[in-house]
DNA sequence: GAACAAAACAGACAAGCAGTCTGTTTTGAG
DNA sequence: CTCAAAACAGACTGCTTGTCTGTTTTGTTC
């Protein structure tokens, strides 16, 4: 007594959430379909119903994160004034997301090989790049944020740069260090003479 | 007629020769050992007498890559004068080297997921990122390059800003642009006013 | 240089895994 | 009510990794 789109929906469900708790555990080779099926509740034809392959199950639980990431970022940004202020909320927004145990083994560790370059690139460019090209973009416009190079390379680098830090940074012991120091970074481009 | 050391040399040889390039190909996944056993000339014996596992195969290739950047590094740093100059050189010949294609795949892309992320860590610990930290703490010392936050916390970011150019430019498309907008970034911190 | 030990190698083998395939049940449309 | 399509069930297959036992080659000692 259930449509299909809620029976899909179940499904689906059952088999990201099962996946991401797995694939942030034991990563995702040393995960079987087996375990994620079992974990599920939803058996081996279910699950290539709705899925190509096991990377394509993988692919959903990223974009299920990316998702939760938005949503983390989008909070914190939402009492900022000024886009300085706002750029620096939404990056240690998504630094503090993105350093999560689960998140940045998924997202940031395994994401790149098991996706592929291109599909990883296209991950982001999808969800969060976006939004910081468009705030350092507007900081530049509003004359917050002085760079010689393009808006986008920036853009570019200050990801990379976030990145780095989380992933340099195995079990966060470093990480309130590492935020200050990205915020000296930020201040760097704010004009202001350390 | 070759000694116990020469044998061994010869066979981890092939195989971490062979290996490079079909990992660089088709990825560590992909890539099955029979693949690589064939390539080499060499059987599953042999290899799993000289190598734990196909993981362990994997951050050999790893080592040897990453003493070839090691090598370019130095060879572009050498004539430089000036530690400001010195550490622009080592960077771009580490971008350089990393944006080619079978060196990206192998050491961007693979080896975080493949080594995990304590093992990739303790891999750049070992070559590049020393040199980019006294780098960095050699030029701010010197008045080179002004921050308001650590040496350590710098390096950390700026390797991983190279890493993000290295990675989002999948055919180095965009690299001579990246490169410009990195130098940009090194002269926000050498007291330039852009 | 013979005998013994250790390193290097050979290749058959077993366990586990991802993806396929055929068949069944459930929902939706007319 | 009927037929088609979506959703699901589970057996099965070919491939892969790592192991295991045995063989060859090198090194060492007397």
């Amino acid at each position: 007594m259930a449509t299909n789109a809620q029976r899909r929906a179940q499904t689906r469900g059952c088999l990201t959430n099962a996946a991401r708790h797995l694939f942030a555990e034991q990563g995702y080779a040393d995960t079987s379909t087996e375990t994620i099926l079992s974990g599920a509740g939803v058996t081996r034809g279910a699950m290539y119903h709705h899925f190509r392959n096991k990377a394509e199950l993988f692919e959903a639980v990223c974009d299920l994160l990316s998702r939760e990431a938005m949503a983390a970022i989008e909070k914190a940004v939402a009492g900022q004034r000024g886009s300085l202020a706002t750029l620096k909320a939404g990056s240690l927004a998504w630094v503090d997301f993105m350093a999560r145990d689960d998140v940045r083994r998924i997202l940031v560790v395994e994401a790149p090989s098991v996706l592929g370059q291109e599909r990883w690139r296209a991950l982001d460019e999808r969800y969060s790049f976006p939004l910081l090209r468009e705030g350092i973009r507007e900081a530049m416009e509003e004359g917050a944020l002085h760079f010689s190079g393009s808006a986008e390379g920036l853009a570019v680098l200050l990801n990379g740069a976030m990145n780095a830090l989380v992933l340099n940074d195995p079990w966060a012991e470093n990480l309130p260090r590492l935020r200050q120091d990205l915020l000296a970074l930020f201040d760097c481009f704010s004009g202001e003479t350390p």
